[in-house]
DNA sequence: TCTCTCGACTAGAACGTTCTAGATCGACGA
DNA sequence: TCGTCGATCTAGAACGTTCTAGTCGAGAGA
């Protein structure tokens, strides 16, 4: 209670009317003052800034909205389930940031449809919105398109109209092997996803990096796939390989997680005799619970290049 | 391209006043039919709806908000790396939205602090601002309460102003053992949390959830802790028990894997001889992959009938 | 017939900001 | 002395909605 106004605690929040009669100015003036732009002296650009400190003022980011043509605001719909969206949404704050740009966060889930999350951002009129891993079909696409600008992320579209940036998956892939290498393992495994999409990118990323790293010889790709049933099928088959691999590059993370199962239960030491790596879009799991993030930085920048 | 009017994709969406004008009606009559409230006959009703979903009429949230006296709003701020926030914030959409209330939800991540999060609510005007899981310290908290209304969830905290809503851990766990005991498990162990926060209700709540199914005789409580090691620990002397039992409630999700992990490299089957149940303040794991969240939902509506 | 009420509708003022178009004033060159 | 210029500041109109205070008829009661 060391307010020095008699307002009630959270009420009534200071505008930028009440700052310029505290520091005696136009309303106009204290909007320059607070965005920073030229037209005030550094003296009353002190005075006022001291004023509105003072009185706790923050604007109002609708009304700003509201009065500027353009809302300089980026709509994302992210799954709340998808641990990578949150690497995504993360890079995104940072790069729209970095750019001028707001971020209106809206969520997907089991109980709220990607519709829903998207009519909440087109009443925020974002100027564009970013659909992570968008599962709407493309007829739904197309017609959303027509609201306003789409930009796919982790989903690849021809619909017209419709952006789409898809992780690389090659050059992802490729990370993780430079990765492992670092780490001095030499004999190399990818359990690839079969025919799941970006298996074959992925596939070809392994074969570049191991190719560049002269390891050619000692790699080898075994047939995998997307789920845990198909990596615990690869990982079997591996152990009974005369010699074993050192490091598992897995198509991704629940392939990952099925090759890591069976090598627990069969008491092989993870991570002390075989690395296991998954990769996931945006996400390199090493283990259980060491992470390194690289791709989406990627991805996010691809997508503010795209929104420019 | 089947627009009728000439206008550009995406560009100058159609204000209430083109409705208006298209329908020969008042700006004010239209906001009465698309709010839906008493003041408009059927007929004309119907009318203005059918010109505004013609015209693709979508309304615009901040100049209804910046109008309202009270904007209905509620802040969120959730960390995007941990899962079990992905839960809450989505019953938070469910209850938010029954009370006609819209959510501003914004993510705390390692390049975005709780500060930055804050902030951005503020602007927004959110009438109360909910924290999962803060980790401000309570002089922060204090002065954050001074400007709007808080909500801590999975957070004790007794600054004042701010409310807090923790988690029924008692409850919880009883939860977890209902459903065990409906899988028909009757030897079950609960390996506690030692002196970590929150051990205490939930080894009570855990003794007393099998005193009312009349198992205590067959239960039993081993000390552990809030790490996977605490829980790999207590799984090894749960093996060298004379009685294996069929069930073990884990303090959290990290004891649980430590517990897990400890069974499954001693080739127990896991969930076939032993189930393992971790519980994590709004998230009940059953195992690597089948999850049933119930407390969140009960939390969510804790800061629901808070907010009232 | 005169007033009253009630339902359907409208004019115009908010909300808090930014933007456009000046106003004011001291300095300076001619 | 006069105009001009730049720097600093201000008045007032937007932005798209909701809210307040009506207006306008039509039917009812006296």
């Amino acid at each position: 209670m060391t307010q020095p106004a008699g307002r009630r605690t959270g009420r009534a929040r200071p505008t930028l009317a009440d700052v310029a009669r505290e520091a005696g100015v136009s309303t106009a003036l204290v909007s320059i003052v607070m965005r920073g732009v030229p037209g005030a002296s550094d003296a009353t650009r002190a005075r006022v800034q001291a004023v509105a400190d003072g009185m706790g003022y923050v604007r109002d980011e609708r009304a700003r909205k509201l009065r500027q043509s353009n809302s300089r605001l980026i709509g994302v719909t992210f799954d709340l389930q998808a641990a990578f969206h949150g690497d995504l949404v993360e890079h995104l704050y940072g790069a729209a940031g970095a750019r001028g740009f707001d971020l209106a966060i809206s969520a997907v889930a089991p109980t709220r449809g990607e519709d829903v999350a998207i009519q909440a951002l087109l009443r925020e009129r974002c100027e564009v919105a970013v659909l992570l891993g968008s599962a709407l079909d493309d007829a739904v696409l197309a017609s959303t398109a027509q609201r306003v600008p789409l930009l796919l992320v982790a989903r690849r579209s021809e619909v017209d109209g419709v952006s789409s940036v898809h992780s690389d998956d090659a050059g992802g892939v490729g990370l993780a092997v430079d990765h492992l290498v670092s780490l001095g393992h030499r004999r190399l495994v990818h359990v690839d996803g079969a025919d799941a999409p970006g298996a074959d990118d992925r596939r070809r990323g392994f074969a570049l990096a191991v190719e560049r790293h002269g390891l050619t010889s000692q790699a080898q790709i075994v047939p995998g796939g997307p789920t845990e049933h198909d990596g615990s099928r690869a990982a079997e088959a591996l152990l009974d390989a005369p010699v074993r691999p050192t490091a598992v590059v897995a198509f991704n993370d629940r392939c990952a997680a099925g090759v890591l199962d069976l090598l627990v239960r069969r008491q092989v030491d993870v991570p002390g005799d075989v690395s296991v790596v998954g990769y996931d879009d945006s996400r390199l799991a090493v283990g259980p619970h060491a992470q390194m993030s690289t791709i989406s930085q990627n991805a996010a920048e691809m997508a503010e290049a795209a929104i420019d």
